[in-house]
RNA sequence: GCGAGCGUAGUGUAGUGGUUAUCACCGAGCGUUGCCAACGCUUGAACCCGGGUUCGAGUCCCGGCGCUCGCACCA
């Protein structure tokens, strides 16, 4: 980073602390490392991402929102692999004492060091030896495999059982397949969505709200049946030309359905939540230019997985992947239904029945049981391999070597016809997973704007009226003569109405009220002047353009 | 935390140690209807988990987990 860009990157973080947007969070008790506070204008903000995302995906139809525990049993988690893969190999400076995770340390040392196994690692930390970023010396302990997940007990004393905060919300959405089956009515494909809080216990959180030990995610699962192709409509992308970082080809530019028919994305599904995504990105204000796609390598891909797919944003920090878009095959209602033996399957009829006959014998257990005892068990075995034309009583050797007589009256005939009109199949996962504090601080860092105004450095948060925390500010030119009354009435019937935010601001000159609105981005302002007391009017004062007009307090 | 009771399809349930685990509603498909849970046919789905006793456990025993009710506590 040049200075300049560390200029930046300290007046924008200053400002968001000064103006309530984010801020380190306990920060009276010496503060806590990878925890931040959404102020009285961020926590608005973060508000109106959240739901600006629901209404994205849930606008498509067949997509519903579900809320599940962060506090999650360790069986589910055991089960969907975090207990045992979900963590960082960690060594601590013997020096200082301070952990590292050794892979962050080496990579400008090796292409992909996340990759690597612990022996491997091991190995690359002592050859390079690298300098400890907290006190500089290079004196490391041996690595080891440390679990990111924050545990708990559910429930007090001898009675609590181990758990986790949840790391991803996804788990909740898998465990409840079933019902969000029959919700939709037993048809595929159909998603559910979810935003809430995940948690990691990061070994070194840095960058801000890059990496957070509690953080906001916002997932969607969408299961399909992996022997239907998929049929989306890409019209509405036909002119967008998309920034694809592909694993074979290399950076390349083209449209989504162009990359999904020369197989650069893998899955039609997976391209089509790769275009809503930019949709979603550049509706709530993401420059487009700063934003890319790219392909995991084989090598960094979940085993599972067969195509996933980053956005990554351009920011203060470089490109920081934001978005996950990952196709997960089976891999995790499978998991859940051997953990637990529950059919977590959806069905397809076939277009005929499957006739089948069935005709053989079998043991009668009220008579067989008593006779054979010990035996029963083998003779019941040896007996339903016997023909459909095997004549009673008849000889028959156990696969212990010993030999019995069976009776007529120790078997039965089993005989009947079944239809076998369908099968059950476990659906396909196509999983977007966002982090919401990662693309709120690069709407942040896009929308800051810096210009000098008549010498002094003047802030502008350009951000789109969707995302806006605040909707209006009301200010009255001077509070006297009634204006400040007007002011105040306007303010207030602004506030009455559902999902407007508006401030009354009355202190200090008018153009340092425009200034500090313009600072948190409100889009208008609104100005009681000495003719809004004649004529009813005030004046609208856009944010971007400076711009004023007159309007009618009434046409508000 | 204490005491009592209970865990069978999505829901509510039946099930003298040997059944292809009952019934109803329900869901899906097709048809007949045609506007607020209609009808017919086809079809789908379950014994909480782990041990034990037994030739054989949904059923008996033990442990775990969960739920319900009362008491205690509680945002």
């Amino acid at each position: 980073m040049s200075d300049a860009e560390e200029g930046r990157l300290e007046r924008l973080t200053g400002m968001l602390k000064r103006r309530g947007i984010i801020l380190p969070a306990f920060e009276i008790h010496g503060g806590a490392k990878g925890l931040y506070d959404f102020g009285p204008v961020g926590g608005r903000l973060r508000n109106k991402v959240n739901q600006a995302w629901l209404n994205h995906w849930i606008s498509l139809g067949n997509i519903v929102e579900i809320s599940c525990p962060t506090v999650t049993p360790y069986a589910v988690l055991e089960a969907s692999g975090h207990v045992g893969e979900f963590s960082d190999f960690l060594t601590d400076c013997n020096s200082c004492e301070e952990a590292s995770r050794a892979d962050t340390m080496l990579e400008s040392h090796h292409p992909n060091p996340d990759s690597l196994s612990k022996s491997d690692l091991q190995q690359l930390l002592n050859s390079i030896n690298p300098q400890c970023p907290a006190c500089g010396a290079s004196d490391w302990s041996p690595i080891v495999a440390q679990n990111l997940m924050f545990n708990t007990t559910i429930g007090a004393g001898n009675s609590g059982r181990p758990g986790f905060l949840r790391p991803e919300t996804a788990q909740g959405m898998f465990t409840s397949f079933p019902a969000l089956y029959r919700h939709n009515r037993e048809r595929l494909p159909f998603g559910a969505v979810q935003v809430g809080k995940g948690y990691r216990n990061e070994i070194s959180p840095r960058q801000g709200m890059i990496r957070l030990r509690e953080f906001n995610m916002a997932e969607l699962e969408y299961f399909i049946d992996p022997e239907i192709e998929p049929e989306h409509d890409f019209s509405d992308w036909s002119s967008i030309e998309m920034n694809l970082i592909s694993e074979s080809d290399g950076q390349v530019t083209m449209t989504i359905n162009d990359a999904i028919g020369k197989n650069v994305v893998r899955h039609a599904t997976v391209g089509f939540f790769m275009a809503k995504t930019f949709d979603f990105l550049t509706n709530i204000g993401i420059d487009s230019s700063k934003l890319r796609f790219r392909q995991h390598e084989s090598d960094e891909m979940a085993h599972y997985a067969s195509d996933c797919w980053d956005v990554e944003i351009l920011g203060s920090y470089g490109w920081v992947e934001c978005v996950g878009i990952a196709h997960r095959g089976c891999y995790d209602l499978e998991s859940h239904e051997k953990a637990t033996g529950k059919t977590l399957r959806a069905r397809r009829e076939f277009a005929q029945p499957k006739i089948v006959e069935i005709d053989g014998w079998t043991t009668n257990g009220a008579t067989a049981g008593p006779a054979f005892r010990a035996l029963a068990g083998a003779v019941k075995n040896a007996v339903e391999q016997l023909p459909t034309s095997c004549q009673f009583p008849t000889q028959i050797s156990l696969e212990n070597g010993e030999s019995v007589t069976v009776d007529m009256e120790h078997v039965k005939r089993v005989q009947r016809t079944e239809s076998i009109s369908g099968e059950w199949y476990i659906p396909h996962v196509v999983e977007p997973a966002f982090g919401i504090d990662r693309i709120i601080w690069h709407l942040l860092d896009h929308a800051y704007h810096e210009s000098a105004k008549g010498g002094d450095e003047y802030v502008t948060l350009k951000l789109s009226k969707t995302v806006a925390p605040v909707d209006y500010c009301v200010f009255p030119l001077f509070e006297k003569d009634g204006m400040g009354q007007l002011a105040k009435e306007i303010h207030k019937s602004l506030c009455s109405k559902s999902a407007i935010v508006s401030i009354y601001d009355a202190s200090g000159s008018i153009g340092r009220r425009y200034a500090r609105a313009d600072e948190i981005g409100v889009p208008i302002c609104i100005t009681v002047d000495h003719q809004s007391l004649q004529d009813n009017t005030v004046t609208l004062r856009d944010r971007d353009s400076g711009q004023q007009s007159r309007v009618l307090i009434s046409e508000l």
